[in-house]
RNA sequence: CGGGGCGUAGCUCAGUCUGGUAGAGCGCACGGUUCGGGACCGUGAGGCCGGUGGUUCAAGUCCACUCGCCCCGACCA
């Protein structure tokens, strides 16, 4: 392809509205045009990219044994309805009428769709497991669309789905997805990690992300650097906690109050009374969709609202307001405790009911109470850890400590189990006769959002440093002096020869002056260079340089598609290891 | 949705406080000089100052409403 042909149009300046720098370099490469917040066009830059990182995720997906499918963007309320996703799914769902009044949605997912493919052919055992994939565009109406392709509402997507006679068939399918996803990433040339995950509101019983590993990740994970335990913090487990130290203070038979005058946070109090922070119970008052709950968990640690979710099988939560707390409690916030509290659900972590004698909150403007004993001072309606994991922790799985990353989350695999052939009646007739519920997976992969991660993990202060196999174009050929008629007749014909040996290359053959060009290069970020100028041509030599390091090698010009070659299995060989 | 900020030339931004002829740099066009790391000189095109309504002799500037965009929080590939 000949740059004059396509359409290239770098910026010298950084766009104002884009903040991480893969939002920066697509836009400055040229790569993508906003057209709405969170709605991008892939201009051919973007588009050759995202052909090639959806090459190879489809060689990975024929490997895993998933077959490709299309279905539809758009999809029937009614199938929604079937699943009872259409209430549950909330605003995100981008929700349209046609002319005749009827709901649609733009699909933000197809396990519906797929569902209903398959419980209206699949009846046997004998025809399953079924195991298909699509790579299309989604819409989710994200509450906050942001850096660019990283979270924007419309992205490009792989999404499989996989159906089995039973929980032992759904494994081997994950195992095999999982290894598809290892694989895909590898060969993309990207650092990243699989990790332990909660299952969201998509549900199931097992799942794993796949994480780029950058800085400006919006996700947190703690892994293990003995043993590779990793987990999303949202899903991390600890191991055993250190217990809180003695109970400094004399002991009571039943909860004093004292005094503890603006004394709201937890170091306040705890200096305050002489005690260590690990033996307060900090009580929690959210709001939740069934009603309000009080939160118990020791004084040192934090909760995790997921788990948190989980636990009260409900689909929103947040922290109650100060007016709620007072009308809940009778206390304002920060003298909140379990002593006495009643007309509210009450649930603890089980590192507060592990302390010997603890302090709370009273309920009363300035005052806590002391001596306080678990199960004998109160007793909650449920234990159950919601503890929020953090860096520094035990390992849950050997002597190690966990450690804190950023990652960018470009894949993420569920075991559905019978969610939704459940609600939608997918079944089938076993070898006796019986009917059953298939049981389901179901794959994703951010194909946008991989460029991107990509992107955000390889580029320097000039631009893009393209892993090989999803660069735009693997070289360029640049014609420096294209008022010289020599040098534009060798680089013609060299360019002819790179098109003849099948190299995948675009041949700058731009009138523009040398700091130019090599600004958009190395902005843009080809992986390999080839310049053709009157000074190496007067020795009979182009120049060689790859984007990583800059480094320049002089090539005798009748030897440069074997040197081109040469190079590309080099970069091709590192990747593959 | 809550909090913060921004909409002026294709892009990045001044000008708004204190109302009085619409600005700069880059980019673009033309001419000339240049030509291996974003050249220089000259000439020029390009604006409903996001939109609507108001105040005023006069509004980019003040007021009200509205639309869009960005950042921080709850969602997710």
């Amino acid at each position: 392809m000949r740059w004059s042909q396509t359409f290239i149009h770098t910026l010298r300046q950084d766009p104002a509205d884009a903040e991480v720098i893969s939002h920066r370099l697509m836009v400055r490469a040229g790569l993508i045009a906003k057209v709405a917040a969170g709605i991008y066009s892939y201009l051919p830059l973007a588009t050759r990219s995202l052909a090639k990182l959806s090459a190879i995720v489809r060689e990975e997906m024929a490997g895993a044994g998933s077959a490709e499918l299309a279905m539809p963007a758009v999809q029937p309320a009614e199938l929604w309805r079937d699943s009872g996703r259409w209430s549950e799914y909330g605003p995100e769902l981008l929700r349209i009428k046609d002319r005749h009044d009827r709901e649609f949605c733009f699909g933000p997912t197809h396990e519906e769709v797929i569902t209903d493919i398959v419980r209206g052919t699949v009846t046997s055992y004998k025809q399953l497991p079924v195991n298909m994939y699509q790579i299309q565009t989604k819409f989710r109406d994200e509450i906050r669309p942001r850096f660019g392709l990283m979270r924007g509402r419309e992205f490009l997507m792989k999404d499989a789905y996989t159906f089995h006679a039973d929980d032992e068939d759904l494994d081997l399918a994950y195992r095999a997805m999982e290894r598809a996803y290892r694989r895909v990433f590898s060969r993309c040339g990207l650092r990243y990690t699989q990790v332990e995950a909660d299952t969201g509101n998509i549900g199931g019983s097992e799942s794993h992300e796949f994480m780029v590993l950058a800085e400006t990740g919006e996700d947190a994970i703690l892994s293990c650097p003995k043993c590779h335990y990793g987990a999303n913090v949202e899903k991390a487990e600890t191991g055993a906690l250190e217990p809180a130290p003695p109970w400094p203070l004399d002991p009571t038979d039943a909860p004093r109050e004292v005094d503890t005058p603006d004394q709201r946070t937890i170091e306040e109090v705890s200096d305050f009374l002489g005690i260590a922070p690990a033996h307060l119970v900090k009580t929690l008052i959210f709001e939740t969709d069934e009603g309000f709950v009080a939160v118990l968990i020791r004084g040192d640690l934090g909760v995790n609202e997921i788990k948190l979710k989980n636990a009260l099988d409900c689909l929103h939560l947040q922290l109650a307001g100060e007016q709620k707390i007072l009308d809940i409690t009778g206390g304002p916030q920060g003298f909140s405790g379990p002593v006495g509290l009643e007309n509210i659900r009450l649930l603890a972590d089980p590192s507060v009911m592990d302390l010997e004698v603890a302090a709370t909150g009273a309920n009363k403007d300035h005052t806590h109470v002391v001596g306080v004993v678990p199960n004998r001072d109160f007793t909650p309606d449920q234990v159950v850890d919601v503890r929020l994991a953090q860096a520094g922790d035990p390992c849950p799985r050997c002597e190690g400590t966990l450690i804190e990353k950023r990652g960018i989350e470009v894949g993420h695999v569920f075991k559905l189990g019978t969610k939704y052939s459940k609600a939608m009646r997918c079944t089938f007739l076993d070898a006796d006769g019986e009917e059953q519920l298939m049981t389901m997976g179901c794959y994703g992969l951010g194909v946008s959002r991989t460029m991107a991660a990509a992107i955000e993990q390889n580029h320097d202060d000039k631009g893009i440093i393209w892993p090989l196999p999803v660069a735009p174009y693997e070289v360029v050929l640049v014609l420096l002096n294209s008022d010289k008629e020599e040098v534009v007749g060798a680089a013609e014909e060299l360019y002819g020869q790179l098109v003849d040996a099948g190299i995948d290359v675009l041949f700058d053959d731009r009138p523009e002056r040398p700091g130019v060009k090599f600004n958009d290069m190395d902005l843009i970020g080809f992986p390999v260079r080839v310049v053709v100028g009157k000074r190496g041509l007067d020795n009979g030599e182009v120049e060689l340089s790859l984007r990583r390091d800059g480094e320049r090698r002089s090539t005798p010009i009748k030897e440069l598609v074997p040197a081109v070659n040469a190079v590309l299995d080099e970069l091709r060989e590192e990747i593959e290891d």
